[in-house]
DNA sequence: CGGGTTTTTACAAGATTTTTACAACTTGCG
DNA sequence: CGCAAGTTGTAAAAATCTTGTAAAAACCCG
Protein backbone atom coordinates (compact mmCIF):
# COMPACT_ATOMS: atom_id res chain seq x y z
CA UNK A 1 0.00 0.00 0.00
CA UNK A 2 2.74 2.25 0.77
CA UNK A 3 5.03 2.45 -1.96
CA UNK A 4 8.98 2.43 -1.72
CA UNK A 5 10.65 5.38 -2.77
CA UNK A 6 9.40 8.78 -2.20
CA UNK A 7 6.67 11.12 -3.60
CA UNK A 8 7.00 14.51 -4.37
CA UNK A 9 5.58 17.90 -6.20
CA UNK A 10 6.74 21.71 -5.53
CA UNK A 11 5.41 21.76 -1.62
CA UNK A 12 5.41 18.16 -0.40
CA UNK A 13 7.95 15.39 -0.05
CA UNK A 14 7.08 11.59 1.45
CA UNK A 15 9.71 9.61 1.96
CA UNK A 16 8.48 6.43 2.73
CA UNK A 17 11.65 4.75 3.58
CA UNK A 18 12.75 7.28 6.46
CA UNK A 19 9.19 7.68 7.66
CA UNK A 20 9.03 11.57 7.06
CA UNK A 21 7.44 14.11 4.94
CA UNK A 22 8.23 17.66 4.28
CA UNK A 23 6.37 20.83 3.57
CA UNK A 24 8.12 23.54 1.71
CA UNK A 25 11.27 21.97 3.03
CA UNK A 26 10.56 22.10 6.50
CA UNK A 27 10.48 18.58 8.23
CA UNK A 28 6.73 17.79 9.51
CA UNK A 29 6.11 16.87 12.78
CA UNK A 30 3.69 13.67 12.43
CA UNK A 31 2.36 10.83 14.86
CA UNK A 32 2.89 7.35 13.86
CA UNK A 33 -0.65 7.01 12.27
CA UNK A 34 -0.63 10.22 11.34
CA UNK A 35 2.62 9.30 8.60
CA UNK A 36 0.65 6.05 7.86
CA UNK A 37 -2.43 7.92 6.57
CA UNK A 38 -0.42 11.14 5.25
CA UNK A 39 1.70 7.95 3.33
CA UNK A 40 -1.16 5.52 1.97
CA UNK A 41 -2.76 8.92 0.84
CA UNK A 42 0.23 10.50 -0.79
CA UNK A 43 1.08 7.00 -2.18
CA UNK A 44 -1.70 6.84 -4.06
CA UNK A 45 -1.57 10.12 -5.01
CA UNK A 46 -4.70 11.14 -8.03
CA UNK A 47 -6.59 8.34 -6.83
CA UNK A 48 -9.54 7.85 -4.31
CA UNK A 49 -8.67 5.86 -1.16
CA UNK A 50 -12.13 4.25 -0.20
CA UNK A 51 -12.10 4.44 3.75
CA UNK A 52 -12.89 0.67 4.21
CA UNK A 53 -9.18 0.31 3.05
CA UNK A 54 -7.93 2.60 4.97
CA UNK A 55 -9.48 1.38 8.11
CA UNK A 56 -8.22 -2.19 7.69
CA UNK A 57 -4.88 -1.31 6.03
CA UNK A 58 -4.07 1.48 8.81
CA UNK A 59 -6.49 0.31 11.51
CA UNK A 60 -7.28 -3.05 10.99
CA UNK A 61 -10.55 -2.22 11.29
CA UNK A 62 -13.30 -4.50 9.16
CA UNK A 63 -15.71 -2.45 7.39
CA UNK A 64 -18.88 -2.33 9.32
CA UNK A 65 -16.61 -0.79 12.64
CA UNK A 66 -18.18 2.68 13.41
CA UNK A 67 -15.85 5.01 14.51
CA UNK A 68 -14.63 8.33 14.19
CA UNK A 69 -10.97 8.17 14.06
CA UNK A 70 -9.75 8.10 10.94
CA UNK A 71 -11.82 11.68 10.28
CA UNK A 72 -9.97 12.88 13.44
CA UNK A 73 -6.95 12.21 11.83
CA UNK A 74 -7.42 13.87 8.26
CA UNK A 75 -8.40 16.99 10.15
CA UNK A 76 -5.38 16.72 11.63
CA UNK A 77 -2.96 16.05 8.77
CA UNK A 78 -4.84 18.95 6.69
CA UNK A 79 -4.14 21.27 10.12
CA UNK A 80 -0.47 20.27 9.63
CA UNK A 81 -0.43 21.09 6.03
CA UNK A 82 -1.29 24.15 6.53
CA UNK A 83 -2.19 26.97 3.66
CA UNK A 84 -2.28 23.58 1.33
CA UNK A 85 -4.30 21.59 3.63
CA UNK A 86 -7.77 21.91 1.63
CA UNK A 87 -6.68 21.64 -1.69
CA UNK A 88 -4.05 18.52 -0.99
CA UNK A 89 -6.80 15.69 0.94
CA UNK A 90 -9.93 15.87 -1.21
CA UNK A 91 -12.77 14.17 0.68
CA UNK A 92 -14.70 12.16 -2.03
CA UNK A 93 -18.18 11.60 -0.32
CA UNK A 94 -19.30 8.60 0.81
CA UNK A 95 -16.34 6.71 -0.46
CA UNK A 96 -13.07 7.71 0.70
CA UNK A 97 -10.32 10.56 0.26
CA UNK A 98 -8.02 11.49 -2.63
CA UNK A 99 -4.25 12.99 -2.20
CA UNK A 100 -4.24 15.71 -5.28
CA UNK A 101 -0.49 16.68 -6.10
CA UNK A 102 -0.08 19.92 -5.87
CA UNK A 103 -0.94 22.19 -8.86
CA UNK A 104 0.77 25.62 -9.42
CA UNK A 105 -1.70 28.34 -9.72
CA UNK A 106 -1.27 28.62 -13.87
CA UNK A 107 -0.55 31.87 -15.31
CA UNK A 108 -3.25 33.48 -17.30
CA UNK A 109 -2.32 34.23 -20.48
CA UNK A 110 -5.57 36.39 -21.60
CA UNK A 111 -7.60 38.74 -19.04
CA UNK A 112 -10.33 37.62 -21.66
CA UNK A 113 -9.98 34.53 -20.92
CA UNK A 114 -9.79 34.79 -17.33
CA UNK A 115 -12.84 36.44 -17.30
CA UNK A 116 -14.62 34.50 -19.93
CA UNK A 117 -14.47 31.50 -17.17
CA UNK A 118 -15.79 34.19 -14.01
CA UNK A 119 -18.76 35.20 -16.27
CA UNK B 1 27.02 -0.14 15.35
CA UNK B 2 30.14 1.57 16.87
CA UNK B 3 32.22 2.89 14.30
CA UNK B 4 35.68 3.56 14.02
CA UNK B 5 37.56 6.97 14.78
CA UNK B 6 35.62 10.14 16.39
CA UNK B 7 32.65 11.36 16.75
CA UNK B 8 33.60 15.85 17.24
CA UNK B 9 31.43 18.39 17.34
CA UNK B 10 31.91 21.78 19.22
CA UNK B 11 31.17 20.45 22.69
CA UNK B 12 31.16 17.07 22.46
CA UNK B 13 33.94 14.28 21.57
CA UNK B 14 33.69 10.97 21.30
CA UNK B 15 36.83 8.67 20.88
CA UNK B 16 34.87 4.97 20.04
CA UNK B 17 39.02 3.49 19.68
CA UNK B 18 39.41 4.10 23.34
CA UNK B 19 36.15 4.52 24.64
CA UNK B 20 36.37 8.16 25.90
CA UNK B 21 34.01 11.11 25.85
CA UNK B 22 35.12 14.44 26.36
CA UNK B 23 32.76 17.33 27.27
CA UNK B 24 34.11 21.14 26.43
CA UNK B 25 37.16 19.31 26.66
CA UNK B 26 36.71 17.54 30.20
CA UNK B 27 36.95 13.70 30.20
CA UNK B 28 33.64 12.25 31.09
CA UNK B 29 33.22 9.38 33.75
CA UNK B 30 30.62 6.74 32.09
CA UNK B 31 30.11 3.14 33.11
CA UNK B 32 30.32 0.70 30.30
CA UNK B 33 26.60 0.55 29.62
CA UNK B 34 26.45 4.45 29.42
CA UNK B 35 29.41 4.73 26.97
CA UNK B 36 28.23 1.86 24.85
CA UNK B 37 25.07 3.63 24.37
CA UNK B 38 26.08 6.93 23.97
CA UNK B 39 28.33 6.38 21.28
CA UNK B 40 26.02 4.10 19.62
CA UNK B 41 23.71 7.13 19.54
CA UNK B 42 26.50 9.57 18.45
CA UNK B 43 28.41 7.49 16.27
CA UNK B 44 24.66 7.07 14.05
CA UNK B 45 24.29 10.49 14.90
CA UNK B 46 21.39 12.80 13.03
CA UNK B 47 19.35 9.47 12.72
CA UNK B 48 17.26 8.04 14.79
CA UNK B 49 18.12 4.20 16.29
CA UNK B 50 14.97 2.62 17.23
CA UNK B 51 14.50 1.15 20.96
CA UNK B 52 14.49 -2.22 19.33
CA UNK B 53 18.09 -1.87 18.08
CA UNK B 54 19.48 -0.46 21.25
CA UNK B 55 17.89 -3.46 23.08
CA UNK B 56 18.93 -5.90 20.68
CA UNK B 57 22.47 -4.76 19.96
CA UNK B 58 23.59 -3.50 23.18
CA UNK B 59 21.57 -5.42 25.87
CA UNK B 60 20.77 -8.51 24.09
CA UNK B 61 17.36 -8.49 24.27
CA UNK B 62 14.25 -9.14 22.07
CA UNK B 63 12.01 -6.62 21.50
CA UNK B 64 9.52 -8.34 23.16
CA UNK B 65 10.83 -8.11 26.92
CA UNK B 66 10.01 -5.08 29.08
CA UNK B 67 12.54 -3.41 30.68
CA UNK B 68 12.93 0.14 31.79
CA UNK B 69 16.71 0.04 32.07
CA UNK B 70 17.37 1.70 28.64
CA UNK B 71 15.56 4.63 29.74
CA UNK B 72 17.02 5.06 32.86
CA UNK B 73 20.62 4.69 31.08
CA UNK B 74 19.38 7.46 28.71
CA UNK B 75 18.74 9.78 32.49
CA UNK B 76 22.08 9.21 33.48
CA UNK B 77 23.45 10.24 30.18
CA UNK B 78 21.31 13.58 29.98
CA UNK B 79 22.60 14.21 33.59
CA UNK B 80 25.76 14.00 32.71
CA UNK B 81 25.65 15.94 29.66
CA UNK B 82 24.08 18.50 31.50
CA UNK B 83 23.34 21.84 30.00
CA UNK B 84 23.63 20.61 26.30
CA UNK B 85 21.68 17.14 27.71
CA UNK B 86 18.54 18.22 26.59
CA UNK B 87 19.44 19.30 23.31
CA UNK B 88 22.01 16.33 22.21
CA UNK B 89 19.47 13.30 23.19
CA UNK B 90 16.21 13.59 21.14
CA UNK B 91 13.40 11.29 21.95
CA UNK B 92 11.20 10.10 18.97
CA UNK B 93 8.23 9.15 20.28
CA UNK B 94 7.53 5.55 20.06
CA UNK B 95 10.94 5.23 17.44
CA UNK B 96 13.67 5.34 19.79
CA UNK B 97 16.49 8.19 20.04
CA UNK B 98 18.48 10.38 17.93
CA UNK B 99 21.88 11.91 18.97
CA UNK B 100 21.28 15.34 17.25
CA UNK B 101 25.04 17.28 17.12
CA UNK B 102 25.33 20.00 18.66
CA UNK B 103 23.52 23.41 16.59
CA UNK B 104 23.10 21.07 13.56
CA UNK B 105 20.75 22.83 11.26
CA UNK B 106 17.67 21.98 11.84
CA UNK B 107 16.41 18.68 11.32
CA UNK B 108 17.52 17.50 7.94
CA UNK B 109 19.10 20.28 6.09
CA UNK B 110 18.08 18.99 2.47
CA UNK B 111 15.32 16.72 2.18
CA UNK B 112 16.27 16.42 -1.57
CA UNK B 113 19.77 15.27 -0.19
CA UNK B 114 17.85 12.59 1.65
CA UNK B 115 15.51 11.76 -1.65
CA UNK B 116 18.62 11.45 -3.57
CA UNK B 117 19.57 8.33 -1.74
CA UNK B 118 16.42 6.90 -2.31
CA UNK B 119 16.34 7.38 -5.64
C1' DC C 1 32.63 -8.81 51.66
C1' DG C 2 32.19 -3.86 49.67
C1' DG C 3 31.55 -0.38 46.51
C1' DG C 4 30.33 0.77 42.19
C1' DT C 5 27.22 -0.64 38.38
C1' DT C 6 23.05 -2.25 36.46
C1' DT C 7 18.30 -3.60 36.65
C1' DT C 8 13.75 -3.61 38.57
C1' DT C 9 9.86 -1.51 40.62
C1' DA C 10 6.27 1.51 41.04
C1' DC C 11 4.41 5.51 39.83
C1' DA C 12 4.32 10.17 37.62
C1' DA C 13 4.26 12.72 33.61
C1' DG C 14 3.62 13.24 28.85
C1' DA C 15 2.12 12.09 24.13
C1' DT C 16 -0.89 9.86 21.08
C1' DT C 17 -5.08 7.82 19.75
C1' DT C 18 -9.91 6.99 20.22
C1' DT C 19 -14.42 8.12 21.64
C1' DT C 20 -18.19 11.15 22.31
C1' DA C 21 -21.51 14.36 21.19
C1' DC C 22 -23.04 17.25 18.23
C1' DA C 23 -22.72 20.52 14.11
C1' DA C 24 -22.44 20.92 9.26
C1' DC C 25 -22.78 19.21 4.92
C1' DT C 26 -24.46 16.06 0.70
C1' DT C 27 -27.59 13.67 -1.68
C1' DG C 28 -31.81 11.71 -3.24
C1' DC C 29 -36.65 12.07 -3.41
C1' DG C 30 -41.40 13.68 -3.04
C1' DC D 1 -37.58 23.51 -3.57
C1' DG D 2 -37.39 21.44 1.08
C1' DC D 3 -36.64 17.95 3.98
C1' DA D 4 -34.97 13.49 5.86
C1' DA D 5 -31.32 10.16 6.05
C1' DG D 6 -26.84 9.37 5.82
C1' DT D 7 -22.02 11.06 5.88
C1' DT D 8 -18.28 13.87 7.24
C1' DG D 9 -16.23 17.70 10.27
C1' DT D 10 -14.92 19.23 14.78
C1' DA D 11 -13.83 20.28 19.69
C1' DA D 12 -13.17 18.39 23.79
C1' DA D 13 -12.79 14.64 26.96
C1' DA D 14 -11.42 10.00 27.88
C1' DA D 15 -8.66 6.16 27.25
C1' DT D 16 -4.47 4.16 25.99
C1' DC D 17 0.19 3.89 25.39
C1' DT D 18 5.04 5.48 26.04
C1' DT D 19 8.60 7.62 28.42
C1' DG D 20 10.66 9.80 32.70
C1' DT D 21 12.11 9.31 37.38
C1' DA D 22 13.38 8.15 42.24
C1' DA D 23 14.40 4.70 45.05
C1' DA D 24 15.47 0.16 46.17
C1' DA D 25 17.09 -4.32 44.95
C1' DA D 26 20.19 -7.26 42.53
C1' DC D 27 24.41 -8.01 40.41
C1' DC D 28 29.47 -8.02 39.63
C1' DC D 29 34.10 -8.39 40.33
C1' DG D 30 38.03 -6.82 42.59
Amino acid sequence: MIPQGAYRDEHFIVDFEHQRAYLDNKAMVLTRKEFELLATLAGNAGDIVPRDILLQNIWGYSPEIRTRTMDVHIRRLRKKLAGYGESYIETIFGVGYRFQPYRAPRQISSPLYALASVA
